[in-house]
RNA sequence: GGCGCCUUGGCGGAGUGGUUACGCAGAGGUCUGCAAAACCUCGUACACCGGUUCAAUUCCGGUAGGCGCCUCCA
């Protein structure tokens, strides 16, 4: 397996520190709102990456965290908690929030068939180990308390701005934000807030400095480690993560363990739409829930996403999501009609099946050499598309069919995309489909033209055959 | 202001110093009741200007345009 190493700006090989298992972070969501396909794109990737993984021969140990508490509007360490904000707007609490949008979230990934991580960590359920941590930090003398919070140093850790390749002194000459006067550097930031004097939060915890909450970046460390050791061999991200988010970690958990933190570093390109990158602000951040609603499946995001790779700014749009949907219809039809007997009049020949295993092994064979190199998913699906038209265009027996099985599941496991139906249509369909054959027997072509549009509005595609009808999905 | 990146055919999107992926859309043809199915054929694109080279879309320099980070962000 070869990945971008952002820590040295380099394709280099995976070494797992204690293989066949390989660790794996991954930063989830912070649930104050609604994801959307910008945070999908990165998920489908990651998910992607566990994947290949696998195929590698690894064992990929999995642990992604979802931030339900701590993450400030501003960095300026004077903004609001986002949670708390969202409890406010929705007029419910963040405790409300942060469950809502978790379920939310969580019911999306499922739709995108992104694997269940090992663990899935909530920042509110490692408050002790978030203090913890922070009071490591304080004992090597890494922290000050000043008025709002207990706040890290970055002055004291040397290479701070290494990781991003940061020029501090330029940051600070461009910087667009007040910054709080009482911070040794620009860069510190906050371990631990204190609660406001002028209101009660719904989100709160007793501390060894007062009453307060985690800063947002010390819950990545202490849950990583907790889950996955000191030292973990993939931690990935949106590539926005590295000047701050990931620069921080690196600086809290290299401090205290005196380890190395992450041996790679992973980062997903953002998705542009309209030229611009997704944000709030934008408001141009469509939901996967809204794609739904235009027509298009869940799975043929996700095969939108593998269409370019993960280290490119990929550009978004609805009609490059309908050329993903058809593309994905075609290839299930490429391969459907090997499971309709009555209409594959092909006797078994031994030959045949001896180059059809053949074939289909060296499409393994290629897909998964493109997918462990550094995530070539372009490339995966070119040969993706080559594999079904070869297929398509030379007769099989029937009796053949669990060779495509096995090669549909390889596709299933590698790509997370399912590429046949064996299932069984419902009666009602296959009551359609009859007819249709009847009415088109009887030269009724009305009657006939009127159930293919039936059959289409339920998702089903029929293609006329000298010997009969053959379905497949849409 | 500082740092960095990008520019590929109608759309999306790979890749490479010399046979110009792939998908979607489109065109022509065959077949078909029809085609919205299937099959066959078709696109010489790589911002612009120079340079290096036998050869550049691919390397170097510049120009234009766009973008990202330095603020929260996947």
């Amino acid at each position: 397996m070869k990945l971008y190493n952002t820590l040295t700006r380099t394709v280099e090989p995976v070494k797992p520190l204690r293989a066949p298992q390989v660790t794996v972070y991954t930063c989830g969501p912070t649930v104050y709102d609604y994801a959307h396909i910008g945070h999908w794109f990165n998920y489908v990737r990651m998910d992607t990456l566990i994947r290949a993984l696998k195929l590698d021969g690894l064992e990929p140990k999995w642990v992604m965290n979802i931030t339900d508490v701590g993450h400030l509007v501003s960095d300026a360490d004077e903004g609001e908690d986002k949670l708390e904000k969202g409890a406010r707007r929705e007029g419910k609490t963040a405790w409300e929030v942060a469950e809502f949008y978790t379920q939310d979230f969580l019911k999306d990934m499922h739709l995108l068939n992104i694997l269940e991580p090992d663990h899935i960590v909530k920042a509110t359920d490692h408050i002790a180990e978030q203090i913890a941590l922070i009071q490591k930090l304080e004992s090597k003398g890494y922290t000050y308390v000043i008025d709002d919070g207990v706040y890290y140093d970055t002055s004291k850790f040397e290479g701070y701005a290494a990781f991003a390749r940061l020029d501090l002194d330029d940051l600070q000459a461009g910087a667009r934000v007040a910054f709080n006067e009482q911070k040794r550097n620009s860069s510190d930031f906050a371990l631990w807030k204190f609660s406001p004097k002028d209101h009660k939060r719904d989100m709160e915890w007793d501390s060894p400095w007062g009453k307060g909450f985690p800063g947002w970046h010390i819950e990545c460390s202490a849950m990583s480690m907790k889950y996955l050791g000191d030292t973990i061999d993939i931690h990935t991200g949106g590539i926005d993560h590295i000047p701050v988010h990931h620069t921080n970690e690196i600086a809290q958990s290299e401090a205290a363990t005196g380890k190395r933190f992450a041996n790679v570093w992973m980062h997903s390109n953002h998705v542009m739409v309209n030229g611009e990158k997704i944000s709030k602000s934008l408001g141009n951040g469509i939901r996967l829930q809204e794609i739904v609603e235009q027509g298009i499946s869940p799975e043929a995001v996700r095969l939108h996403v593998l269409e370019s790779h993960y280290r490119s700014h990929a550009k978004f749009s609805l009609e490059s999501l309908r050329a993903s949907q058809a593309s994905l219809k075609n290839i299930r039809n490429d391969f459907s009609w090997i499971y309709q007997p009555a209409v594959v009049p092909v006797s078994k020949s031994e030959e045949r099946s001896r180059e059809l295993v053949e074939q289909f092994a060296s499409y393994k064979q290629l897909i998964k050499a493109a997918i462990i190199n550094d995530l070539a998913t372009p490339e995966a699906m070119r040969l993706l598309h080559e594999c079904a038209g070869r297929f398509a265009t030379t007769p099989a027996s029937m009796d053949d069919a669990p060779i495509v099985d096995d090669f549909a599941a390889f596709i299933q496991d590698a790509l997370g995309i399912h590429i046949t139906d064996r299932d069984e249509l419902k009666d009602e369909l296959k009551q359609l489909i009859a007819e249709r054959e009847q009415a088109r027997a009887n030269k009724d072509w009305a009657k006939s033209d009127e159930l293919r549009d039936k059959l289409a509005a339920d998702g089903i595609g029929v293609r006329d055959t000298p010997s009969g009808a053959i379905w497949y999905r849409l």
